[in-house]
DNA sequence: CTAGCTCAGTTGGTTAGAGCAGCTGACTCT
DNA sequence: AGAGTCAGCTGCTCTAACCAACTGAGCTAG
């Protein structure tokens, strides 16, 4: 029953041709129209909440949710978490996902990706280099992430980058909270610009190798600290 | 509050190590331990099953879920449905996702599938040419499935292949639901059957193409019926 | 007259207690 | 020994009350 509440209010949502963030109806409205007690409205609430279809202000009320990919974000790294305290490969696995993506979106790139996004390509890598050699010493997570999000960005598919990004942050969180991956920030930099001018000069096959050895490199680094599995390494998430 | 409940509950499946299947501490148990009320553990376990985190059997027990793919599915159908519904290409840009994730597998396939997958592989290209021919005159869905499943299974990465019919789901629902979709089915075992002699001959860009223009087919279909938009076609998923 | 504050009303958040419903396992009767 | 039954766990739903966050109208002070 509990089930079929949510199917009901998500019906509510698609037959009113509802779009993201309009109004539900109050607690007490659902109670009356859905015949059910608020309790039950509630759970179903949370419910479709954590899957990212109505979102929940408290002291507003109730919207129909922005539809974004964040709620996979979050199983996705519970799973690869828990995978990877296993002993699974469940972030390699994530990692090959994430390559399959982008190798096969490549193709699809090369030739036809606008000038406007290869000059903000061009400033991210500088960036990435001057970050490279700055006090840090390393590619910030933010520029490397916003590259492959400006990568596809020009593809016009809002599902494909949220999608992208959801692997990306998944990927990321993991990573910085088990392993501690040896960063060489000379050949990420190398690696990202390799895969801009691949792009920028058409060769379909160059970007694809371009992007299967960034990825293989990265592929390489979480192989070699032999993935630091702490004993009891505080899940804070 | 509730949301640092969500985490507490997890943090607690990944602090012991419990593998999926695992039982959780019953309700009152975790009142106790959590130190909330009954109703807050339960809307807290409705939305990490919502996320698949959970698996709660009535008058049986909770324990820890399979970490499917499967509210992404659910996720990902009702967005794709409720875009549709508001005049966006949502179904075009999930199969456009579709074929960036295979297009970037087939390569890794070529040459490294195992003779006993190629063997499945076969016998479903024939099933699918029976159904064909058959009484009903086309492919059905689930061989379709099948098919693509078995074409990765080799690969032996879990969440891949989840994700892969994850959204081969999705893409499956909302389009018998929304649009009719003409199916020529001797095309489409064509197709299948190109695919499959292409990886079996280790050729990448041969089955790179074929996987593309089995996709370029479908989208093809997809957009002929000029997305028969009903006005009110009741959602009941 | 306006800027800021206050307070009432609305909305979601939390708690409590009671009874219902499904499943298991041990007990009993045949 | 086997099948039926019942007690006990489990999660499910409901009711009722109060808490907490936000909005907006109205009031007060500048």
């Amino acid at each position: 029953m509990a089930r079929d509440l949510q199917e009901r209010i998500k019906k509510l949502i698609i037959d009113q041709r509802l779009p993201s963030g309009s109004p539900l109806p109050t607690e007490p409205e659902l109670m009356e129209r859905l015949g059910v007690s608020r309790n039950s409205v509630r759970e179903a609430l949370k419910a479709l909440q954590a899957m990212g279809i109505v979102e929940i202000r408290h002291g507003f009320g109730t919207y129909v949710g922005p539809m974004s990919m964040a709620p996979m974000i979050e199983g996705l790294t519970f799973r690869t978490v828990a995978g990877h305290y296993r002993g699974e490969d469940s972030l390699l696995q994530l990692l090959e996902l994430r390559e399959a993506v982008e190798a096969g979106l490549i193709a699809r790139l090369a030739g036809s990706i606008p000038a406007a996004d290869l000059a903000d390509l061009d400033a991210l890598v500088d960036r990435m280099d001057a970050e490279a050699a700055g006090p840090a010493g390393a590619v910030r997570a933010e520029t490397d992430r916003a590259f492959h999000a400006a990568l596809y960005r020009c593809l016009g598919n809002r599902l494909l980058s949220e999608v992208m990004e959801a692997f990306w942050d998944a990927f990321h969180k993991v990573r910085t909270d088990l392993v501690d991956v040896p960063q060489d920030p000379k050949v990420t930099c190398r690696q990202h610009r390799e895969i801009l001018d691949a792009v920028r000069s058409s060769d379909v096959l160059r970007a694809e190798r371009a992007i299967r050895e960034h990825f293989g490199n990265i592929r390489t680094r979480l192989n070699a600290p032999a993935s630091t599995a702490l004993p009891h390494p505080s899940y804070d998430r």
